[in-house]
DNA sequence: TGTCAATTAGACCAATCTATCTAGTTACAA
DNA sequence: TTGTAACTAGATAGATTGGTCTAATTGACA
């Protein structure tokens, strides 16, 4: 009695790996002891790690940006409400997992943008998904002058994605919820008007 | 005929390697064959991969606390422009290796820490050490009058930092120069007066 | 029903991983 | 000179790695 498996969770279940324990650090072995799936399955659905890695990562963004495109037309909120909303939306998030959790786009950008060409385009293009709606969000409150326009929105959306990012890295590190929150101060400071 | 070593050169070229290629990426065969030194010395020098990593990470911090302590005391210029010369000089490195490399403590931490306290807690007591001597310079700053009061020293170190390695990671993904741009900017203005 | 491609199972493989172990060498102090 | 501890060399080990291979099973469609 073979049992069938779809891709979707094999990747949910690769991302939630990846995520905790690192893309070097998870081997194939774990991943189909985890998913129950048999290694010749898995290497159907798949060409070998590194061709799983980069669907995994594209499977993480999709679900992001997803998540932060809802985030980001509330309508009950004004643009600038949207995009403060949004990050502490996703502080909490990691306050609740104990700081444990990273961000998977950062975490494979730093294991393996420098070392191989596949992962280094999938990271920058990955990155680009995110930049654009929060881009678009600061650009609305820009127009309707509720932001500051000391940058261009892009410009914005580059320095608050990369403060958020390395406010992680600093929570990872163990520093925990200092740093989250100097960041969430920066970021109100940065969008004013 | 025996070769001797001595450790700082070991922890060299570990420091290199760790940061071009990653901690697990980097098997012992390779710290080996890199430093010519023999499988004996080398878990003569340290307990095992861990141990060398830690103080490696250590040895890392060491140096650029100190290179940053060199800069930050420089009397031909104030505290706020030590500070936005200090981070200039340190892109310009990154602009001058081709975006490949990154900071090493942001990938230990990424790659480490959630997965192993020993990592955990030298990530931390070493971001402790980054920290200090920029909170430093910003109070001098502040007292002179010449950086806001918004934030206290530390926190606006936290943030400066964090936004700092957040562009780094940016950097490494494939966006290279312009998240480091964004970034000067941002300093610059959360500097301000 | 018969056919065929997609999928599954899991044994197997070569390479690589970290770490240990023993034997030999060196430096230095008594 | 001898004793001792630090250091070096490199063979070896056992576990684990990513990936391949063959055979069996499945599902869809002619």
């Amino acid at each position: 009695m073979n049992i069938k498996h779809n891709k979707e969770e094999i990747l949910k279940k690769g991302m939630l790996l990846f995520r905790m324990n690192g893309y070097h650090n998870t081997g194939t072995n774990e991943i189909l002891q985890e998913t129950g799936i048999s290694r010749g399955s898995f290497y159907n659905f798949f060409k070998d790690k590194d061709d799983f890695g980069v669907q995994v990562l594209d499977y993480y963004t999709t679900n992001s940006v997803n998540y932060i495109n809802e985030v980001l037309s509330k309508k009950e909120l004004n643009p600038k409400q949207r995009i403060i909303h949004l990050f502490e939306i996703f502080i909490e998030g990691y306050t609740k997992v104990n700081y444990k959790w990273g961000c998977l786009l950062v975490g494979m950008t730093q294991e393996l943008s420098g070392i191989n060409e596949l992962f280094k385009e999938a990271t920058g293009r990955n990155f680009e998904e995110f930049i654009k709606p929060i881009a678009h969000c600061i650009q609305e409150g820009q127009d309707a002058g509720l932001i500051n326009k000391d940058l261009n929105s892009r410009a914005m959306a580059l320095s608050i994605l990369g403060s958020y990012n390395g406010a992680l890295v600093l929570m990872k590190s163990g520093l925990y919820q200092e740093p989250l929150d100097a960041f969430l101060e920066h970021l109100k400071k940065t969008l004013k008007a």
